[in-house]
DNA sequence: TAGATTGTTAATCGATTAACAATC
DNA sequence: TAGATTGTTAATCGATTAACAATC
């Protein structure tokens, strides 16, 4: 984990679109790129680039630059996608079981291992290679199954209590849809907020105002 | 406009979070709160919460605080979410569709105007209040109605060919939630992107190292 | 070797935080 | 009035950009 700390989140933020973008050049079989070409890509400077890749490690070599397939494996190493994070959904409805069929879990470095849902009519229905799963269970399975994080898609009313119980159960790590603000309840927990009502008030406001 | 522009994006994404507290505030029947206050419940601090408002205005008093309502309704005008930006979803598929009903787009400031799919099983469906049209209907639709922005919810592959069509159509706007780079294909439009893969590869580069 | 491009240090820029006079 | 708290200017901090020696 040497140089791994003390990244800061700009940096880990800008870390999946390299990436993608390298993933995407490697697919048109292009070998190697410089830090300027990269930059171009990325909308950012060869300065950054440079700056970035360097927090991790020395990935290139001067005079000729980065080698694709290298610098993308570096990547999906530094990012864990080769993990297997056993992660929850808790809330399997319309909204919850789009995200989960949405998305390539494996390929992000998570395995998802069960769905629950406190609505009996959804008990047993198939979601994600899975089976939805009563609320009740939940403590059971946790107790029987190793489980690192938890996508959470209820209403803010019901994520209090859940939280409650996820935290008193050992998840530590949230995948967070709703409003719900989780870093105020529990300090040692890793958050990642996606608030799309944000996104769609900032697109707003940028339509209007730009 | 006066003091509405140059505005940092920093600045811009905390006004969601600003008005989505000051909401729970009001709920909760609080009528004033002081800087000091507001930047606890922000996770920020006073500092940062006087400069955020006062671009926009001195809304404030001294010795006293912020009202609340007042100044929520301050954010909410800044924001834009008295306004009725049509939008039309693009991609009526289960994650658009899941999209489009879990969000409240008239609270947001959007009215969604119109879905657009190409799958011919899905003409017809009722989606949001609406009807999905098919795809082949746009140009028409366009003609006739005005379009502030477009949802784009089609996969990559998709985006390249809908997005020139819409450009032309003189659509502008666009909250994309594909990985196809939109600001690189044009320059002089506004994109909100939301890339669900790349936070929860955040979320599980954080969870494995910090 | 000469040209290209990195890794890294230094300079700049912008955002956050602190301080404090103004004032309710 | 005295206490509280803003609006705003100044100081600090961190992130981005520029520069350049190292080296492939």
């Amino acid at each position: 984990m040497s140089k791994n700390d003390g990244i800061s989140m700009s940096v880990i933020r800008r870390l999946p679109r390299y990436y993608r973008f390298l993933c995407e050049l490697d697919e048109r079989n292009v070998e190697r790129i410089s830090s300027t070409k990269l930059a171009q890509i990325m909308h950012s400077t060869a300065s950054q680039v440079r700056q970035d890749l360097n927090c991790f490690g020395g990935f290139g070599q001067q005079g000729y630059g980065y080698s694709v397939k290298g610098l993308r494996d570096e990547i999906k190493k530094i990012l864990g996608l080769d993990r297997d994070n056993r992660a929850i959904l808790i809330g399997a409805g319309n909204f919850g079981a789009a995200i989960v069929n949405h998305l390539d879990f494996e390929k992000l470095g998570f395995r998802l291992v069960a769905c629950f849902d406190n609505d009996k009519e959804k008990l047993g229905a198939p979601l994600g290679g899975l089976t939805v799963r009563d609320d009740s269970e939940l403590e059971g399975f946790c107790a029987e199954n190793r489980v690192d994080a938890a996508v959470l898609c209820v209403p803010k009313e019901n994520v209090g209590r859940i939280l409650d119980r996820l935290y008193s159960l050992g998840v530590r790590n949230f995948w967070n849809f709703s409003h719900y603000d989780i870093a105020s309840r529990y300090s040692d927990v890793v958050v990642e907020n996606v608030h799309l009502s944000d996104s769609l008030m900032t697109l707003g406001y940028r339509m209007n105002n730009l």
